[in-house]
DNA sequence: CGTCCCCTTGAGTTATTTCAACACTCGTGG
DNA sequence: CCACGAGTGTTGAAATAACTCAAGGGGACG
């Protein structure tokens, strides 16, 4: 298992300058920063792994992975754009993340971080406050997992997606099907099954099977 | 709804002293509080409260609470004796808390931990790190809910139990088959049944439905 | 043109839910 | 002291949502 901390060593993937690249983690929180690339379906960190940089997505998109011994997965949350993600307040990753498609993420040192918190309270506060953000979209996806038909979240998720791109009603996913399954708790068949049956009942269009245009109705699917 | 900040006023519920108490929010993190009794199935704060107190265990057990609105029900975590929750970073809480059966709950202001945490950079670190806490089971939580089978559920769920009470073996469980149901994401009739199975495979002894003695081929029925 | 990967669809199976009935415990009041 | 009722837990039988297994379609790429 190739760790980040030897591909930064060796720079494989490093872009741009190492030193002086600002990354604004939160509105007001700007700290030194370098980028690095990575490759569809590529590691960034792995479960375990000591948590030594902080991340966030330039381009392209980031899922976060949990795996049981037997193989099953579940995908916890999808990064965009603009999102930022490995964020501990221990020692090591609680998960692996890894590149969806081919990405630009920016990183910053924990310990560059851990700095600018003891300084400076407000920034301590804000990254308290990205975690707690995390914790609210966990127990939205706690309560899709644990209470929702497979309709609802297939439904909760494409209106959840479409929050988050840039227009209102065309969503394009830049994950697999099988991402969508390991997200959603369901097998890929289902998905793809629900998908149809979404744009057979006119509450989605699929121009192509990663692009998805919402309707109205489909707000009655979701719950 | 009867919201707490009425029930402090009247405080119908205190008892104790409302001044020196000094409650234990974390190692080396104690402030000034006061008790409060709740009875069974009382709520204690509602989602969408505004969060002017932190909590604390003193007996009994809590809920949190998340529901849909035609009814179904995921209940996010249990605390137990001696664990602190409805510690938020935002301003209002993001799902209910009710009282598992009758219990005694240390209250500190929230006020008073915001000025703990400008003061003393330690602090406000060990207050991230338990929401951070509070994350990675929430995440283990979730590969429970998107993955894993109604035995593996109810077996982690004894397993989790087992770990946090005092003896190694014997468990005992103060919540109904209803709140194991809506933790784990199934109905009370298949927790029923996988206790049941459960103990006909010699996994565990049942002296009442709310004790719980795991044998060791429990850790079997597992992930 | 062929291969690989991903997505879709169909048919049959199964785990879990649903609906229904019954058992147990524990207060309360006759 | 016993009868009653409410609340809670267990069990059975039938229904069903989602899964599994299997086959085929379509696009990307060499």
């Amino acid at each position: 298992m190739q760790t980040l901390q030897a591909q930064v060593g060796s720079a494989p993937h490093a872009v741009g300058d190492q030193t002086g690249k600002s990354v604004e983690l939160a509105p007001g929180v700007a700290l030194a920063g370098f980028t690095m690339r990575f490759e569809r379906n590529e590691e960034i960190f792995a479960e375990e792994e000591e948590a030594d940089f902080v991340y966030k997505v330039v381009s392209g998109a980031v899922r976060d992975v949990r795996i049981l011994s037997d193989g099953r997965r579940q995908i916890g949350a999808f990064h965009l754009v603009g999102d930022v993600f490995g964020l501990e307040c221990g020692e090591t990753h609680l998960y692996s993340a890894e590149a969806v498609v081919d990405c630009e993420i920016a990183l910053v040192r924990r310990s560059a971080l851990d700095k600018a918190a003891d300084q400076d309270g407000a920034a301590a506060r804000k990254l308290w406050d990205l975690t707690s953000r995390d914790l609210l979209r966990l127990q939205d996806h706690m309560l899709l997992l644990g209470r929702k038909s497979a309709l609802e979240r297939v439904a909760s998720f494409l209106i959840r997606m479409s929050t988050r791109g840039a227009a209102g009603e065309a969503v394009d996913l830049p994950m697999s099907r099988s991402d969508i399954a390991d997200y959603l708790g369901l097998t890929i068949e289902t998905v793809s099954r629900t998908f149809t049956q979404l744009e057979r009942d006119r509450a989605i269009s699929m121009p192509s099977s990663r692009h998805i245009v919402l309707h109205n109705r489909l707000a009655m699917a979701d719950s």
